[in-house]
DNA sequence: GCTTGACCCTGCCGTAGCGTCAACTTCTAA
DNA sequence: TTAGAAGTTGACGCTACGGCAGGGTCAAGC
């Protein structure tokens, strides 16, 4: 018993076009080909769609099918392995739709673009603020950093610390506490990530405006509603602020 | 100022490839092209890059992007019509990830894929079990049925029993308990499925011996290991027929 | 034998976002 | 002047086919 193109293609719901693809790249074969080129598939041609089609359904591609039908490639390792490359797929995709929620929630609270991407710096548009704080030679210093960076240095930063708030967020949507081991690494990461802000008492290791530092930024975190949005709101701010405080206490 | 396209490629971080592709397809033009063709880029040009860069760093693709900075498509909406797409997405692979796991689980308790693809079935691998426990007939029915379909039915069929049974396994997951409505949701849909079985006395409407069916697979998905596995081990097996059990007090 | 309609074939373009040659011209510094 | 770096425009390649175009084949009816 054989079949044509079009019986197999609408018994098995694809279409003639993908069994043809399938001959094209040598996945699927038919099982003879007519004078007139006509292809003719049997029950054990039929029996591989049927494979291929499991599989394909299991989100394998079509090379991998190839392997594991074909070079016996012990189908069992080739679906963990798939799995991984799922996960991976899909964590990826947890991270930017945090991302974007983040993105998404910083517009809302009114801050553009701009002043998104240097809001973790201290630059121009916290200038008295953070002048008034810090004193001038703070704001020189970092804001020259920041500007002399290129395009790329600046999205990387960026990039650097939006998984930083990512991490203190989960952490805090996680419930834990302040004095968890979890929270105090996320402070140590925090601190690290200032000591690269050139200018900064942590920058220059100077240890008493360090500390004054990085208690003033809880502060400032949980006081200025941007700050506060960052951290996903008041609530989010202050886990922060203790956090810091914490670690100040513990291991500054 | 004004800058090479190498020089803007660089100090953004991406490559001049890339940054010819964006004026090629009209996201990007270069401020400037000279009689030489070379594209020169101005602050305004590298300012557009930064922004396509930041949406492009969120997934977007790159005629969402141009709709967003062109036709001021309201950011804001365009996001959170990408939060949709990305989640949406994201379930699918989860579903895809529990699929594959499931298919794993299967070959490692010994099932293998033309087994696992009519295991939910009354079918051949099963056919002294069904017949001594409901009979010659109902097996007979049901197996011309199942053999009767096309290979698009059988797989339809074949995801849609996945689906319920990644149901089940949800619902265990998620800790609800057998009498909760969550599970006896699920309970019914389990019975409609039975209904699509011709052969089975639920199909028929003989009330009583559907009872009997009903209660029976609870207890045989419990004891036969490659059931028990179906559903994520005995502990789940367990859940799936006290389910069933408490369904079949309440509504049949 | 001829027509009609259904079915089959082989290309080829398009998809998203570039990477990667290839072949050629232009700028820059020694 | 000349090498080498950097610029240009094509064009192909990647996934897994969809959807044409243009043309052969088959079964049935007249």
């Amino acid at each position: 018993m054989e079949w044509t193109i079009q019986q197999v293609a609408h018994s098995a719901g694809v279409s003639s076009r993908t069994l043809r693809h399938y001959d094209d790249i040598g996945l699927l074969p038919p099982s003879r080909v007519g004078d007139n080129g006509y292809r003719y598939y049997d029950a054990a041609a039929v029996a591989r769609l049927q494979r291929v089609l499991l599989l394909r359904d299991l989100g394998l591609g079509l090379p991998a099918i190839a392997d594991v039908l074909d070079r016996q490639q012990d189908e069992e390792a080739a679906l963990r392995n798939h799995i991984g490359l799922l996960e991976a797929e899909r964590d990826r995709l947890d991270q930017r739709i945090r991302a974007v929620r983040r993105t998404l929630d910083a517009r809302r609270s009114g801050r553009d673009g701009s002043m998104e991407m240097m809001l973790e710096g201290f630059n121009d548009p916290y200038r008295d603020e953070v002048i008034a704080r810090w004193g001038e030679r703070v704001f020189q210093e970092s804001n020259d950093w920041w500007h002399g960076k290129s395009l790329r240095e600046q999205r990387d930063w960026k990039q650097d610390t939006d998984r930083l708030v990512a991490g203190w967020i989960e952490a805090w949507e996680d419930g834990v506490s302040p004095t968890s081991d979890r929270a105090q690494a996320m402070a140590a990461r925090h601190v690290e990530w200032l000591r690269r802000i050139p200018g900064t008492p942590v920058a220059e290791g100077d240890r008493e405006r360090s500390i004054e530092l990085v208690r003033g930024l809880g502060r400032l975190y949980v006081e200025d509603p941007n700050y506060a949005a960052t951290y996903g709101g008041t609530d989010g701010a202050v886990f922060v602020r203790d956090s810091l405080d914490e670690y100040v206490r513990l291991s500054m």
